[in-house]
DNA sequence: CAGAAGCCTTGACCCAGATCAATCTCATGA
DNA sequence: TCATGAGATTGATCTGGGTCAAGGCTTCTG
């Protein structure tokens, strides 16, 4: 558990199989040690803001536990939610100076922080950070981009399927667990955190996750456990058969 | 004209009022004798493309003149893009391997191009030019994520007049203009691809510039050159106060 | 100059998803 | 135990934008 707030976001170092993980011994020694030093951390409670759209954001840091959304607000209230914050993402923006978002905890949330400045400066001397946290950014902007696909061209039933098979890889994955059997998780967000993230209204996702329960595609039990008996279909269902990487 | 190419991407150097320019002598000396060695250039016809989502990929580059649009495409043929690539704008994923999107010019189209492998051994051995690629990317990030924005909860006719906004900020500072008077451009894009952009039909694209133009927010000189004669009323129309970041 | 090919515009109609509203479920706690 | 309230579901109805279709405007080409 302490381990994991070493990391400074998700894994991906070559041949290892390991994505998504908080911490890989092999690759990140080197980081840990030079991070060890400034770092600190933050705890928050379900529902809490952690940084307001406009913030000056004088830190950075990484999710240790817990769930954090990423969302945009207009003047008159619409939301969309921009992102999904699971553990090992990074949370900031090094050189920038404020948040154009509203991060908010979805679960209790634990974070490791570093202050910015000196964050800064270590990214000046050790360059593999810089080109770590580049990696993580292109991910992020390959999943954003393949989000705007799903909001500017997919049907309502799509992106509920697009949604879940999103949550559900990711939690296979850090579970190191394949795509091939069923697969069995839990929800971390409402109807409503769904709607807007899928620029939808709670109604109709409340009527389309119904709807793919009824065809067999996902089973429920309760509201948010969620059993999906074949991967392969609910991509089908997704209209996506190729990877679907947000969060990724 | 030259002297474009060696930027390697849009500009931000602190007090420099100058953003978006393609070059800037003072902050990119040093790169510029870096890089001189291992570019070369590539030309591209309107409509060529440039990039196969899948290619290998096997160079980084930047746009020199001209405009590229990043596009997304499901099976069933509906497409999205996801990008606009205008001069100064940086293509490719330094450490990854292919390309998730179709790169097609939509004007002819000069980019300065580096041997991908060469241009990741610079970046380990100057660690200002990763560093500069994170800010890009991180510009580039929110943009994407200002646009899910746009894509998942404003209306035909506000996702007109935010496309319309950006255009005419980005061009504005381009030619160092600011946006308190009138201002006029040329739309680089067809209604199709505003279409493409926007998650709407071409049909809806048609009808809400009409409106829009109707209403005195815009003016049009045939069907592609734009005045817009008071840019607050617009940003109004684009239900956003603050900035357009896209294309930022 | 005529014809053709690309775009663009406009109209008529339709439907997926929004809106409005009622009800249900279930956890919490007095 | 029952009241409370936050989420979730479901139904009825409405509407913004999609779909289909018919021209219109430019720019090439022969």
């Amino acid at each position: 558990m302490l381990q994991e707030a070493f990391s400074i976001g998700s894994h991906d170092c070559g041949d290892c199989p390991i994505r998504h993980r908080a911490v890989c011994a092999r690759c990140e020694a080197d980081e840990l040690e030079l991070l060890e030093e400034i770092k600190y951390y933050r705890s928050f409670e379900a529902g809490q803001t952690v940084i307001w759209s406009g913030d000056k954001m004088d830190f950075v840091g990484s999710v240790v536990s817990g769930i954090a959304t990423l969302t945009q607000t207009m003047e008159d209230g619409r939301t969309q939610m921009v992102g999904l914050l699971l553990p090992s993402d990074f949370v900031g923006r090094p050189g920038r100076q404020g948040s154009a978002y509203d991060v908010v905890a979805t679960t209790d949330l634990v974070m490791c922080c570093f202050r910015k400045k000196p964050f800064e400066q270590m990214m000046e001397t050790t360059p593999h950070i810089a080109q770590r946290l580049l990696q993580m950014t292109l991910d992020e902007l390959d999943a954003a981009r393949e989000w705007m696909l799903v909001l500017g061209r997919k049907t309502a039933r799509e992106k509920i399927a697009s949604l879940l098979a999103i949550i559900a890889r990711r939690d296979a994955t850090l579970h190191l667990r394949g795509t091939d059997g069923p697969l069995v998780f839990d929800l971390p967000l409402t109807r409503e955190a769904m709607a807007d993230y899928l620029g939808l209204t709670l109604e109709t996702v409340s009527r389309q996750v119904s709807a793919l329960k009824r065809d067999g595609v996902i089973e429920l039990q309760g509201k948010r456990h969620v059993t999906i008996p074949d991967f392969g279909r609910l991509l089908e269902e997704a209209g996506d058969d190729s990877d679907g990487g947000m969060l990724a």
